[in-house]
DNA sequence: AACTATTAGTTGCATTATTCAACTAAGTTG
DNA sequence: CAACTTAGTTGAATAATGCAACTAATAGTT
């Protein structure tokens, strides 16, 4: 009867030099064996709780990272997409700063930039526009990219990683007033960011309670975008 | 390997008397046999081509519909969720007016109004509620809410069915200046709603290639609803 | 036929939100 | 300590939104 494969599949992404880029491993099993693939697996139903339970285990093994924001993208399913047959893949999309990859990467991640992705094997292609089109989406009227700043940010490191991703320029009062609205960040007493030859901008960080949540505003923060979907 | 239970759910509502409603039907397999419960059942590797088609096809067995708008919710999974064992189910979500499940209803099908909905098995309750926020939250900056409607509408009752699902009155003009914005609605050349002792509404039909797709806003209708999420 | 009630649809203004440009602030470098 | 550079703020110009009052068109009532 159940004759379908189960996997979970992980777009982890991160932001390096401005620029959106998504994880990579070789692969390890056949098929498509050391080629490069996003990290996923089997679903395991004696380990793994749920599938999220999965993604995370997947992460930990295949690329040494905890994410501190996990969230489901989609599933994407069908007969044609693994050559072994009728295969489904939940997949999870984790947004990391850079650093965490660069300190965990004992083992071979490979960051490519979202523009130059091809030839992946499955429908990986697909799934990771799929990605980026959500963290695109998402950014404009939530937190999101915060979590691809490291654990303390000013306010203009902030604003570029907004407009890195976003992909145009935001006017520096809007976005802080955005940011204001959004009431997620406090700042950290007293603490200013060094070593630059102009005046210090103050640091801050995700308020604790905000951890893995998003905040959210009901007007995006740039008007450009309209959208059919 | 693969002990995995694979399903497929669907979550279809409709609005009836400005209430959104959900459709359930006595389950007629166990577990739960007889029990009130969401559309759904085993994906069917040889039949369907991927999840969206074995929803579709549910759909059309369960419940004698196709539904103009349908689109993937979420994956629920985990031990915990079945009693048969690990199970996962692809959840999908329709939106159909409130006379097309009329029509169709040759079949035992049971509109609980969202509010009302209790004593489901499964995690069902849950995914009700996820697909109730999605339909919300979605509907604040985008035309879906249209395929609520019948084939022909006037613009006072599309807002009707807005304000039903968002919970609260719109301003006419914001709301007919956003219908303008979203460019998704064609007047009926000379068709009149009838009948009604007052001044006749102009009708409207969508656009025909938003069938099945949604035209997007960056704002939403209405500032209420700053929501963590 | 005129009048009443009721809802459709529009118009102009008040209010609020967003953007822009110019300003002040505070460091480093030479 | 003057020059440079970026941080952060202020106020005025512009744009979006919401409100209230208007005109329009129908059925029912006198």
């Amino acid at each position: 009867m159940s004759s379908i494969i189960c996997t979970i599949d992980v777009v982890l992404m991160t932001l390096k030099n401005s620029v959106l880029h998504v994880a990579l491993l070789k692969r390890d099993h056949a098929p498509f064996v050391g080629v490069l693939a996003l990290p996923g697996g089997y679903i395991h139903a004696e380990d793994d709780v749920d599938t999220r339970d999965a993604a995370e285990r997947t992460l930990r093994e295949k690329a040494g990272i905890v994410s501190p924001y996990l969230e489901q993208l989609a599933t994407f399913s069908g007969r044609a997409r693994d050559p072994r047959g009728w295969s489904l893949s939940v997949v999870y999309y984790a947004l990391v700063p850079n650093d965490v990859i660069a300190a965990a990467s004992h083992l071979e991640v490979v960051l490519m930039p979202i523009d130059k992705v091809r030839g992946l094997p499955f429908d990986h292609q697909k799934i990771i526009e799929t990605a980026v089109r959500r963290v695109r989406d998402k950014s404009a009227y939530s937190s999101l990219p915060v979590y691809l700043c490291g654990e303390l940010f000013t306010l203009p490191q902030l604003q570029g990683v907004y407009e890195a991703i976003l992909g145009e320029p935001i006017n520096k009062v809007s976005f802080r007033r955005k940011i204001e609205e959004l009431d997620m960040l406090e700042a950290v007493e007293g603490a200013m960011e060094t070593g630059k030859a102009h005046r210090p901008a103050q640091l801050y960080r995700l308020k604790p309670r905000y951890s893995q949540h998003l905040s959210l505003t009901d007007r995006a923060l740039n008007a450009k975008s309209l959208t059919s979907h």
